[in-house]
DNA sequence: TATTAGGGAA
DNA sequence: AGTCATCCCTAATA
């Protein structure tokens, strides 16, 4: 019965050399470690990671008592949470590093390539980047980093994979830059010659949108404002729809290394009918949803991203301000059928959408939308099921396959398997796609498998920010170890038993002793309710009947689980409850 | 019409 | 490899 919680950040495990697709997601990440060097031998390695934490030569500037930043030159940055640029710091580095870990009083955060692009594609550009973490640093900046961010950000965000009236185009205004993805066999291929207007190259010329959000104060804002003062020129291509997912695939670090942007012109969208749905007055977005969404519209268009919020800080009124700025047909996909209820709620709790214009698509609730735009909220399953289908659901599915989707918002991100997101991402056609989570750490590590299907971070709050601020509930973690008795201790050791060793320690008696004195205390002392969690079901229903408190757990039906809990939100006699796994799903009943 | 059980899938 | 939880479907009840 263990807790996991708190900002933990990445493992830092470091894998030398694997084949399989799956760790060169983490391999990409523990780049940062050793910051572009990967190709070095152990050796060389090993002393270019000691030069690189030798910190004697770092030149520390004369008024460094008011800069929050330490930079390094092995891509570590420390930033000091009690300086009063704080607040504006963080806004910056969230942007263009990866935070590590993030304690009250100090964050390290990593500078890796991919977090470089992902602040590019916010709108930030490779010279602001250096000239605001120079501003920020307490000492001169390192020239391997200024290098490393050079290097990292060289090409990113030059390319742009605009949909515009239902065309797909490949966007720069860089002409060079296109003829250059042009060469490639598959991108070449992909390409569709239009009649309309061309320039001296062949390509489409247009005017770039560079409108910023409105709201925007400090740092942050006003390195933002400079990166998009001028209005370029652009140049296009238009490519095969069918195309996009092997294009988008050349365009990435391990080929020709412009990775796209996707970015979704909505407001000029005039194929797609408008969906009439806007924010109820009283919905009224915090501070840090506010930002989220000015990362995703900041220059008036729709990014596609994934945006990071701890549980209980608002999710869905972030999606559901994404729709209604956007204003179109909506998929929401969520990962079982409470979530999808959940999801059609809220959209009914703070947009003015008619009731008949949104729809839940599960197993046991097949509504159908009547008119051209609409909101529809299912599963992942239900969208990536292969199996056979009811007829009711071979219609609906079929519809949700030929529309085209102005948003495709994404609940649960984390918890969802990569080859799940293939498959949706490619059965449905979506302008614009935005992921939501509670954590960028995933079982399988799999995480860049996400920043490419998906699309970049664009916000990430901070926890412990969100506490202080009194936005979510404070947390206090404690680990309590209890020592096994001999007797368990010695099956445990025997070889024999190597299977039953689970067995063994979740039910050392010594751990059932310390878990009851637990509930006792808090039930006696403090009046508090408990939740007990266990992952192992024996354990679980053996502690629950024991201490003779209700469980839920899989097989609990669903009539159940709402009597147990509706019975430990307002009966003065269940204060404890055993939960399994399902805990995951249910903790929305505690609002 | 609502609920439940059981099978297959991922 | 094994555990746990979910989804979807169908069929059988009440």
């Amino acid at each position: 019965m263990g807790f996991h919680g708190g900002d933990k950040g990445r493992p830092s495990k470091k894998h030398k050399s694997s084949k399989d697709d799956h760790s060169r997601g983490a391999m990409a990440e523990d780049e940062s470690a050793y910051f572009g060097f990967e190709d070095f031998d152990d050796d060389s390695n090993r002393e270019g990671e000691v030069k690189k934490r030798d910190f004697t030569k770092l030149e520390l500037k004369p008024d460094h008592a008011n800069r929050p930043l330490w930079a390094c030159a092995d891509g570590r940055i420390f930033l000091e949470t009690f300086s009063p640029l704080y607040k504006q710091a963080y806004d910056f580095l969230i942007a263009i590093a990866e935070p590590v870990c993030r304690p009250e009083s100090m964050h390290e955060y990593n500078l890796t390539p991919h977090s470089l692009y992902a602040a590019v594609s916010v709108g930030l550009e490779t010279e602001t980047i250096i000239a605001v973490l120079n501003k920020l640093s307490k000492t001169k900046l390192p020239k391997e980093m200024i290098d490393f961010i050079h290097a990292s950000t060289a090409n990113y965000g030059k390319v742009k994979l605009v949909l515009k009236k239902n065309r797909y185009f490949i966007e720069s205004p860089f002409p060079e830059v296109l003829q250059k993805l042009l060469k490639d066999e598959v991108i070449g291929k992909a390409r569709i010659f239009s009649e309309t207007s061309h320039g001296t190259d062949g390509f489409m010329v247009g005017k770039g949108l560079t409108e910023m959000g409105s709201n925007h104060d400090g740092l942050l804002n006003e390195a933002e404002l400079a990166a998009a003062a001028e209005e370029k020129e652009t140049h296009a291509f238009e490519i095969d729809p069918a195309q996009v997912e092997n294009v988008k695939q050349r365009c990435l670090p391990n080929a020709l290394n412009y990775p796209m942007l996707e970015e979704y012109d909505f407001r000029n969208d005039t194929v797609n009918p408008d969906l009439d749905m806007e924010l109820k007055p009283h919905a009224q977005p915090r501070p840090y949803q506010e930002k989220s969404l000015s990362k995703m519209f900041g220059n008036g268009r729709a990014r596609s991203g994934i945006i990071v919020l701890p549980c209980g800080a608002g999710k869905s009124l972030v999606g559901v301000s994404a729709a209604c700025r956007i204003k179109k047909s909506c998929l929401c996909l969520a990962t079982n059928a409470v979530s999808v209820d959940q999801w059609a709620f809220q959209f009914k709790l703070w947009s003015t959408i008619k009731d008949e214009q949104i729809c839940r698509f599960t197993s046991d609730s097949k509504e159908r939308f009547r008119g051209n735009a609409g909101v529809v909220v299912t599963t992942y399953n239900m969208v990536a099921f292969g199996g056979k289908r009811s007829e009711e659901s071979e219609k609906i599915i079929e519809e949700i396959r030929n529309r085209e989707w102005g948003l495709l918002l994404m609940d649960e991100v984390h918890v969802v398997p990569a080859h799940m997101f293939r498959k949706v991402i490619s059965l449905t056609k979506s302008h614009c796609k935005l992921g939501l989570t509670a954590t960028l750490v995933r079982e399988d590590e799999r995480i860049t498998d996400l920043n490419f299907l998906i699309g970049p971070k664009l916000y990430e709050a901070n926890w412990l920010d969100l506490v202080k601020g009194g936005f979510i509930a404070n947390v206090q973690c404690a680990e309590v170890w209890c020592p096994m008795t001999k007797e368990f201790f010695a099956e445990y050791l025997k070889k024999e038993n190597s299977k039953k060793k689970q067995a063994l320690y979740v039910m050392n008696p010594n751990k059932f002793r310390a878990c009851e004195f637990l509930i006792q205390f808090h039930e006696r002392e403090r009046g508090d309710k408990i939740i007990v969690f266990a992952d192992n079901l024996f354990a679980l229903t053996e502690y629950a009947t024991k201490l003779r408190k209700p469980m839920i757990y899989g097989a609990t039906s669903h009539i159940e689980r709402t009597k147990i809990l509706e019975a430990f939100k307002t009966s003065k006699e269940v204060n404890t409850i055993f939960l399994s796994k399902v805990g995951r799903f249910v903790y929305f009943m505690f609002y």
